[in-house]
DNA sequence: TAGATTGTTAATCGATTAACAATC
DNA sequence: TAGATTGTTAATCGATTAACAATC
């Protein structure tokens, strides 16, 4: 009897799911570009990738390619949409109600990807009740209300460091399943609650680095 | 003799590097309380490690714990400060002036942070010449000046995913050393010039998949 | 001094790559 | 069929953790 591939039991990689992304990004371009079929190979060159990796990866997902024909395209996109939750809709809040969060909450890509931002939150007097598309920034006591109400199932911190942890504790306690951390700061969260760190400032420090030492 | 450590020659793992900017930006918290020393213990607490990590990653700066002291706080942040080149500024220019790019460029924890967006530009004829903070949106003819100008060492890209690789290339043909990019797609660039992905749509994938298996 | 904490070595663990039999 | 490409196994490589002697 062959073992169920993929349950909670057996899940992907960290490494390997950081690159599912990449691969669900590309295979839908070429969806859009028609292609019908798409091998290791030319994933791997694509993206920067050895073939090996590209084919070890695609074994976390419940699909399989073709001896001497690849991957088909639209089935390698579907299967990879639902692993990465791409095949349905996502409520998220935004709490942070600066340059950042605002952008993120009008961000079309987002809406594209089936990201529905249902709110925005902010603590400053000033900010809450300002318009932002079609969302008015609310105060952090409508949080939760908000959160249960719309089923949001995970936040955005784009709120100035300092604030950051307590933020997370607060969407936490309003009922987020998952945190994505805009600022520098580590969040600690109850086990079971995600954070995922965007890296923007991180990153351009890193590429400080990089370039210094070049 | 000993040898010289972190020279170009031994450069810092990525994995430590990663981490080392999350050190960066605890030790600056701790030097704002007014502590003056650090363990790796307390490090590792703070931020979700093990010490043994801790202790591994520092080894690769410039800089020397005590026995029984642990890591003086001001030192600790002047060596990470100086591996990831926040000791100076650095002329950053995006590319792209919608919401996300615009509100990049008005970042304020990048001002704080040494990061001086020096341009923004956009190929849209109805948003170049509008004002962002204290820059006008250029034209992309004028990409090239403005770089060479400023001395701009980093690019972001902040276009929608179809125009991504094309950016790249005009940021590294204008002669930009490093890339930090917003959106989704894999960027492609001549050998030593290191491009970051600031993972936020793909943070958000990584999250459904997380949320949906807990 | 005694005790705490570093720096380092060795062991473990996980990720990547290479190689190749299976197969369409 | 012959050839190309997968899926998988084994080998390599890198990252993390454990353990402990050195030391302030």
């Amino acid at each position: 009897m062959k073992q169920a591939a993929n349950t909670a039991a057996n899940s992907i990689p960290p490494a390997a799911l950081g690159r599912l992304t990449r691969y669900l990004a590309h295979v839908q371009e070429l969806m859009r570009q028609g292609a019908e079929w798409v091998s290791s190979a030319t994933l791997a060159r694509a993206l920067g990738l050895t073939s090996s990796t590209v084919r070890q990866d695609l074994t976390h997902i419940t699909f399989s390619g073709i001896s001497k024909r690849g991957y088909r395209v639209k089935g390698l996109e579907r299967a990879l949409s639902e692993v990465l939750g791409a095949d349905r809709s996502w409520e998220v809040v935004v709490v942070g109600a600066g340059n950042l969060g605002r952008a993120l909450a009008l961000h079309e890509d987002f809406t594209r990807r089936g990201i529905h931002i249902c709110g925005i939150f902010d603590n400053d007097r000033a900010v809450v009740g300002q318009r932002v598309g079609g969302l008015t920034v609310g105060g952090m006591q409508t949080l939760r209300r908000t959160v249960r109400k719309h089923g949001a199932a995970m936040g955005i911190i784009a709120v100035p460091a300092a604030a950051a942890q307590e933020v997370a504790d607060a969407l936490v306690a309003a009922g987020v399943k998952g945190l994505l951390n805009l600022t520098l700061t580590h969040i600690a969260t109850p086990p079971g609650v995600p954070v995922i760190d965007s890296r923007i400032a991180a990153g351009l420090q890193e590429l400080s680095h990089a370039i210094r030492n070049a």
